[in-house]
DNA sequence: AACTCGCGCAACCGCCCACAT
DNA sequence: CATGTGGGCGGTTGCGCGAGT
C-alpha cells in the first residue's frame, strides 16, 4: 500500500514529530500523499495522517475522561454505533482513536449487557439494526433541500463530525445559521421533524435508503436517556 | 532482583468512499 | 462507465510499562 517499500513503522521519534509538525504548520493539513515528500520523512501518509490526528494537532484534550464525556460517548454509542470519528467530533478535544480505545479499554467491561455479549456473541453488539443509526444519512446531509439556500460546504464533508453543525467549521455560526441542530440536546433530535424534511426531497431519494430502511425508519425518536 | 502477566495506547492494516480522469 | 488515487474510518495488533509474585 502507498508504494510502501521501505517505509519506516513503529513508534514516532521526536525529531519525525517536529518534522511533521512544522510540515503542517507551513502548508496546512490536507494532501497527505505530499507530507512525506515535504516533511523528509520516511513514513507511509496514512502513518503522517494517524501521527498528527491523533497527537500532535493542537487542542487535543489527553487528560483523562470526565463523566460528563463517558455519558455522552455511551449514549452517542447508543445511538451511533461504533462510528468513533463522530462520537470523537461531539468530544471537544477527543480524537476517535482515544474515543475507541476508552470505550474498547473501559465502557465495554463495564456495560454488563454487553459483557454478557462479549462471551457469546462478541460481534453483534454494535449490529443491531434496530438500535444504531448508520451513518450514510448524516454525510449527506448538507445536500438535503431545506439546506439548499446555505453556502456550499461541499468542501468540508466531516463538518457533521464538528459539534453537530452542517455547515463548515471555519463558517459556522451556532447562533445564526440554522443548519445548526445541537447533537448534545437529544430533544432537538427527538422532537426535528424529520418525516416533514424528507417528504420534501426531490433528488438523492435513493441514498436515504440503508440496509432496507429508509429515515422514516430511523429512530430518532428512541428514548436515549432510558437505560 | 528477576521474571511473568495484564493493561493501555500508539500505530498499522485493510477496506470503503468520493472524486478526477 | 471503468479505473486510479487520495482521504478517511474501524478493527486489530503489538510494544512498553507497571503491578504482582
Amino acid at each position: 500500500m502507498d508504494g510502501s517499500l521501505g517505509v519506516r513503522k513503529g513508534a514516532w521519534s521526536k525529531v519525525e514529530d517536529e518534522l511533521l509538525r512544522s510540515c503542517v504548520e507551513q502548508y496546512g493539513e490536507g494532501k497527505w500523499h505530499l507530507v512525506p515528500k515535504r516533511a523528509g520523512l520516511n513514513r507511509c501518509r496514512k502513518s503522517c495522517r494517524l501521527r498528527w490526528l491523533n497527537y500532535l494537532k493542537p487542542n487535543i484534550n489527553r487528560g483523562e475522561f470526565t463523566e460528563e464525556e463517558v455519558d455522552l460517548m455511551i449514549r452517542l454509542h447508543k445511538l451511533l454505533g461504533n462510528r468513533w470519528s463522530l462520537i470523537a467530533g461531539r468530544l471537544p478535544g477527543r480524537t476517535s482513536n482515544d474515543v475507541k480505545n476508552y470505550w474498547n479499554t473501559y465502557i465495554r467491561k463495564k456495560l454488563p449487557s454487553q459483557r454478557e455479549d462479549i462471551n457469546e456473541r462478541p460481534k453483534e453488539i454494535v449490529r443491531e439494526p434496530s438500535s444504531v443509526i448508520k451513518p450514510q444519512p448524516w454525510n449527506i446531509s448538507t445536500k438535503m433541500p431545506f439546506l439548499r439556500d446555505k453556502e456550499d460546504h461541499s468542501e468540508d464533508k466531516e463538518c457533521i463530525t464538528n459539534q453537530g453543525c452542517l455547515a463548515t467549521a471555519s463558517e459556522c455560526n451556532k447562533e445564526n445559521d440554522t443548519s445548526w441542530f445541537d447533537v448534545q440536546d437529544w430533544t432537538l433530535l427527538k422532537d426535528f421533524n424529520w418525516d416533514a424534511n424528507l417528504n420534501s426531497l426531490t433528488t438523492n431519494v435513493e441514498q436515504f435508503v440503508v440496509e432496507d430502511q429508509s429515515w422514516s425508519d430511523v429512530p430518532f425518536n428512541i428514548n436515549l436517556w432510558d437505560t
